[in-house]
DNA sequence: GTCTATATACTGATAGAC
DNA sequence: GTCTATCAGTATATAGAC
């Protein structure tokens, strides 16, 4: 009964997926150790023997998720285009990553939780994997901002400021909301449009 | 053999402080639930028994970090001088801040964990406490937009953009130094001249 | 594949000797 | 005030019936 190379059937694949999106929600709010198997299995609607039947272990729901988050994490940057517009392809880029804060809170503070405590489980990706393509891209940005395309200044920096500022908005959600009072009911046209003005002043020559 | 109307002795008061430190390493590190007591026991050098002699709980050592913190960790803000030079004192703000993650990184971290996972201890202080004073100096630099002394912006979420690039620094240490790599030693010194630049030409008319 | 029941280990907190 | 010993509660993971 098998229907695909990996060995899983289509409800076995549907079990996995509620169980992660389950785990999504746990982990993100209470981080790894904050977190139970129970709270997961009752997310997932599952006996909490029956969770452990598909993942191991709680650090392999753990790890299956933060695997798979990394990808989609630095896909926006990823697709940075060394032939396009310079301002227009960072401003595409703050507009990604905001999207992804909005749309993505959870991913977000999962990232968030792991890095913020030392990134045990995967300080060598951001090593191997994560330094390279920031490189590759800073050299793109330093190129354009030599050739006059942009204002000069620290395109690393540059990386960490739209992460720092678009993150935010997703991991300190409930600060924001805070100080900006309940007649905001979404912070996240406000923030496009301030985000999009600083970078311009920022880079636009 | 008390000699303070708090009721505690030079000894006491020593200790109260050696559990205070030993607690804000480990919970700025693990976060609440990741931290054990016998973890701050272990590193505060004294027993499990004895530590609870001088709080009655974990949770009470947490609390009182977290008290004590929000003060401290506004201070600058607080400082911001509506007679001084706007583009002066927001710059100077920035500088205050970004020193603060570079000396106090595990207070900037133990209140990143408790604001990730939803502020359960601090919510209700960010609401009255945090909010009215954000609302404050928001309206001083409203009011220096609105008189040309700096360029125009959303006064809160430059505010907010002050805290996540500042923060950034300490929170994410782990994963801004693996992406530098080792041949950066201190980004502080390169994190601070992009900062400045940045608020420069966002705000200067 | 899924359940109940449970083994095993850890953690917060306390009792009671000194 | 400080310690050893320990309790009670909770958490991960497994055994074994169905």
């Amino acid at each position: 009964m098998k229907d695909n190379p990996a060995g899983q059937t289509r409800i076995q694949r549907h079990k996995i997926a509620t169980i992660t999106d389950a785990a999504l929600d746990v982990f993100s709010t209470h981080g790894f150790r904050g977190s139970t198997v129970d709270q997961i299995a009752k997310a997932a609607e599952l006996s909490k023997p029956n969770l452990l039947y598909y993942f191991p272990s709680k650090e392999a729901i753990h790890t299956h998720l933060l695997d798979n988050l990394l990808d989609i994490w630095v896909d926006p940057l990823r697709q940075l285009d060394p032939e396009g517009d310079p301002l227009e392809e960072i401003l595409t880029y703050v507009r990604r990553k905001l999207a992804m804060s909005r749309d993505m809170p959870r991913e977000s503070r999962l990232f968030a939780n792991e890095v913020l405590q030392g990134a045990q489980h995967i300080g060598d990706s951001l090593s191997n994997f994560l330094k390279p393509l920031v490189d590759e891209k800073a050299a793109v940005i330093q190129l354009w901002m030599d050739q006059g395309a942009l204002k000069p200044s620290d395109p690393r920096h540059l990386i960490f400021s739209i992460w720092s500022l678009t993150q935010h908005y997703a991991d300190f959600d409930v600060q924001v909301r805070a100080v900006l009072g309940p007649e905001v009911e979404d912070p996240f046209p406000e923030a496009e449009d301030y985000l999009i003005t600083l970078f311009s002043r920022q880079l636009k020559v």
